[in-house]
DNA sequence: GTCTGTGAAGGTATTCACAGCC
DNA sequence: GGCTGTGAATACCTTCACAGAC
């Protein structure tokens, strides 16, 4: 915590969309006992190559220490940091079917930073009841404070997402991340992430059909 | 169907990547009724450029009409085929808890080109029960044929994905949609694409944070 | 006149390779 | 000696602007 420095590059948009892996690793390191790592060792875990992990780093700072590596703490703070997860944000998901009821309970989504603060649905039947210790509430519960950090999920079926999305802009949400197979329309001030599970399969088709499977030595997860 | 042409260009990583989103537009559209589209609209619906978008097409081949614009048909199976959704890929969802579930039944993934053939799940208490018509079975059961184009989708906990990954190589898998949140070890001729639900948050949490909102016009989804 | 397809220009991201510091 | 941090070189992606086809 405590990053009062002055922080003042401009991260790039590539290094943003991996900071989240690295900051998953160096977790399950710390997790492990571990406390340094090298820029060769992470960025291994991560699927990246060293290069580019010390890059993305150095945009954050300069928090590792030549001929020795990166204290693990230290660095997850920085990385926790620079993505915003010094304050929290509160979530709300729509839509408390089978995939809703899968996200609030997994493992994934009640992670630091993050409080799962509305399960939302208005179908009636399920309005009152519990999901994961949390009650289902109707969409007018979802009532911010001011100055509150809000993402809304959308987890619903395609046909309801855009009327949510309206919803949610007009309860002041400025974050969305859409399960839905939709294309939402938004104000501009609003930012949108899509979920697009048969467009993942469609690229993993692709890459295999032409075997596009050159890749890192001993390959592993990467994202986007 | 049908594209017997010589589709001797290599095409950019970016545009495989949005690929999927102009297939479901154009598949939306094609629901409609509607016969033509111009770039200027696809692109509109999809998010992006229409520079970008004719650009994105244009590596696929010529299939538009100078003056008039896109034929929605045609331009969908030109899309789809260069997906490699002629042939039809079998699907395996391992880890049946809520997440597995929601899968199998979320429209996404049921699509065209793609089989949900096996559900898997080592419980024995729900090997042999049933989701959305399909009977759950047990790894064992994973034998494809030679020559039959697999997905796995890991939909376990995260300690157990590792394990899962392994046996889905082994039973020669070679692509893989990971919803567990590690970052998985596979050898490089196979293919992982993660989906991150914590990493989507934190992004977003970053850009809200930093107000990067900058976007276009009237914004729409964007992938990645 | 309209709208696609595409070279050329501009911008971003990645890789290389090594200087700088422990 | 070892490993980070970073300019320089390269590769990739996007935008511009217009020639070409209808």
């Amino acid at each position: 915590m405590s990053t009062e420095h002055v922080e003042r590059r401009e991260i790039p948009d590539a290094t943003v969309n991996r900071l989240p892996v690295y900051l998953r690793v160096l977790n399950e390191r710390a997790a492990m006992g571990q406390e340094r790592i090298s820029s060769e060792a992470l960025a291994e875990q991560a699927g990246v190559s060293s290069a580019k992990l010390r890059k993305d780093l150095s945009a954050l700072g300069s928090y590792g220490v030549r001929g020795v590596g990166y204290d693990i703490v230290t660095l997850a703070d920085h990385v926790a940091g620079a993505l915003g997860l010094e304050r929290e944000w509160s979530v709300a998901i729509v839509g408390m079917g089978n995939l809703g009821r899968a996200l609030t309970t997994y493992g994934g989504i009640g992670v630091k930073g993050f409080d799962i603060k509305w399960l939302i649905d208005d179908d009636p039947r399920v309005v009152g009841t519990d999901v994961g210790g949390r009650v289902i509430v109707p969409f007018e519960a979802l009532r911010p404070e001011p100055g509150e950090g809000v993402i809304g999920i959308i987890a619903t079926p395609a046909t309801a997402a855009q009327q949510v999305a309206d919803r949610l802009v007009v309860a002041g949400v400025r974050s969305i991340l859409n399960f839905a197979p939709t294309v939402l329309t938004v104000p501009a001030d609003v930012q949108v992430r899509g979920v697009d599970m048969a467009g993942e399969l469609q690229i993993l088709a692709f890459r295999e059909q032409h075997s596009r499977l050159a890749r890192s030595r001993t390959t592993k997860e990467l994202l986007a």
